[in-house]
DNA sequence: CCTACCGATCGGTAGG
DNA sequence: CCTACCGATCGGTAGG
């Protein structure tokens, strides 16, 4: 078998039915940025890693800045699918709280994207590179930041918790928690860190009960 | 002025009175680090940023790897100069861990390196990148959270904190409180985010009380 | 989407 | 510490 048809098996491998040419290179970009960085990821690399040439990714994106910006869009998509949304499906106020950061240390534990968290990293590598691509990962924290906050703001107006509490702060602190769970398991790779993290989460959330 | 005295002038400006030129290197380096990582880190850039051949930097340090460990090294000492000693003094328990988070904060706004937490962001570029690097990335971690963990424990130790409390937990807590202010602080620019992570470090030591 | 190429830069080495 | 060089890879383009 030469090298042609084993580059086009990797491409049948990596997309599913119905599913873009575009779509399965742009999960194969999250997945090595996952690993490497947005910085680290290379045209070269992703060409070769969906089984084809450099050229054929500038026909679908013109420049590496627009890869990059395409792949944080992408990986927003899998975040919102996988802990956003989850997190919206359960009862208002507190619940919802836990049920993202449930959905997010599974997301964590599963290794979904092959290598770490993506807007961890990308917040921390990209927070002091100006442009678009920093701008786009600011866009998705103050996405997530907002959800938090009406979270946080429906539990207190439910008494679920104190009313001294201020929505702010916790959007502060569950980021933290987000972040520590995030470089704790990435550092270690032992899933015990998550424990310690869902007890944490836990525990802040019954103060004042 | 040709560009030989050029570079000879930048260099005298990077060295104090006594020190090294190795030492000088290792500042260029943390400071450049903190900005485009430790993949990031360049040999040129760092050789013409200290007005240096590239060869010369390799009389220093055989390798990018063994360059990145030291950089680690000097990264380390700064953080323990800059935040860890001064918590140090602090009355033992609960204003020690004020007094860590406090200096680090301090660390923050005065961009001290230049770009942005050199270790949040270490964390979470080498975390995934197995090797020398990220393990000393994990030990300096672990020694920090030992410091984080004695302080907590003696808080509880002394009643400045309710007996229920884990110093695990706590520790986990702020290094979310660290990461947090980092991610929040390198995206937004914004200093006012510091009166934030402020508020909660103070309301989460005045719990139980 | 491909081959074939560009200049710039990467980490690293030879020889002094 | 330097100049001068190495092969590999970077982002990107020409032409089809």
């Amino acid at each position: 078998m030469g090298e042609a048809s084993e580059r086009k098996a990797r491409l049948r491998r990596l997309r599913v039915e119905g599913e873009s040419t575009r779509s399965a290179i742009l999960r194969a970009a999250v997945s090595l940025a996952s690993v490497d960085g947005l910085e680290g990821l290379s045209i070269g690399n992703l060409a070769a890693e969906v089984g084809m040439s450099k050229s054929g990714l500038y026909a679908h994106f013109g420049s590496k800045e627009e890869l990059q910006l395409a792949t944080v869009e992408e990986a927003a998509r899998i975040f919102d699918d996988e802990v956003s949304r989850p997190a919206l499906s359960a009862p208002a106020g507190a619940p919802q709280l836990e049920a993202l950061m449930e959905a997010y240390f599974e997301h964590l534990e599963r290794r979904a994207l092959g290598g770490g968290c993506f807007f961890s990293s990308a917040a921390m590598e990209m927070g002091t590179r100006p442009g678009p691509v920093k701008e786009a990962v600011a866009a998705f924290g103050a996405g997530l930041d907002g959800l938090l906050h009406g979270f946080a703001a429906s539990a207190i107006e439910q008494h679920q918790l104190p009313p001294d509490e201020d929505p702010e702060q916790l959007v502060f602190e569950f980021n933290g928690f987000i972040l520590a769970a995030s470089a704790s398991f990435i550092l270690s790779g032992d899933p015990a860190v998550l424990g310690l993290a869902r007890q944490v989460v836990r525990r802040r959330l019954r103060r004042g009960r």
